[in-house]
DNA sequence: GCGCAGGTTGACGTTAACGTAAAGGTAAGC
DNA sequence: GCTTACCTTTACGTTAACGTCAACCTGCGC
């Protein structure tokens, strides 16, 4: 299960560019081993990607998706630092769940915007 | 309820600046009446600029911003128009549906990131 | 008439998130 | 040995979404 990716696997996989990855590397997102000047990714790198990539999904910046890859693991066993790390995520939370009320929202104004439309449509003859 | 607000109204209600009101004037996503220059924002408007700061919130461009709103009045009374708009709102549908997805996935590893710190500070001493 | 709080139109600056091109190293196959 | 397919770094270009002046008008209170 230690299998490695290539940087043009994964771009392949997640339909993105080296560039891109290598620019989220840039900004400290991942950091893959290298075997002399090439990248080698690991299943934990896949995986940051993902998360990465969910957070552009959700409308997260970089910097965002960073800090919620920093949440994964606790690392530091400093306990002010770990009640921080809890308050960040709790806050992340409140976040998704706002904005699963404003999905909820926008998505109820669609169906009455199709209602129109639909009306519209039939009374069109 | 035919109340008219200033562009310093909306910006002060809704948190940004009256240059960022002007900007989405200029993208085409609202378009304000006037006495002489000066601009007089109708509650319509003010709904448009609330859906355009929602879609940010979801992480919407100003132009798919812009797309949701024109959803909003059938307009056209043209057929095969208005099925391409019923189109349109079914494909939103489906990407805020995916977006609900997403954010659920999210909650669920924030969930096992928070027991994890918990254990972490707990196993502490 | 004067200051002041609001409004207006340019126009240039800035940041994030890459795109794109240049110039080159490296291992595999023929 | 040459091409081909990848990989690398460096560096400048681009787009979206405003920020930030500058220079100006405009009604109101005094």
């Amino acid at each position: 299960m230690d299998k490695v990716y290539s940087i043009s696997d994964l771009a392949r996989e997640f339909d993105i560019t080296t560039r891109a990855i290598r620019f989220y590397e840039d900004k400290g997102l991942l950091a893959p081993a290298r075997r002399g000047q090439t990248r080698l990714y690991s299943h934990a790198d896949r995986v940051k990607l993902k998360l990465i990539l969910r957070g552009k999904r959700l409308g997260l910046s970089l910097e965002e998706s960073g800090e919620i890859i920093g949440m994964y693991d606790p690392g530091s066993n400093n306990v002010p630092q770990l009640e921080r790390l809890i308050g960040k995520i709790q806050e992340r939370r409140r976040a998704l769940l706002a904005q699963k009320r404003d999905i909820d929202i926008m998505l109820a104004e669609l169906e009455d915007a199709e209602a129109r439309c639909l009306e519209a449509r039939d009374s069109c003859q």
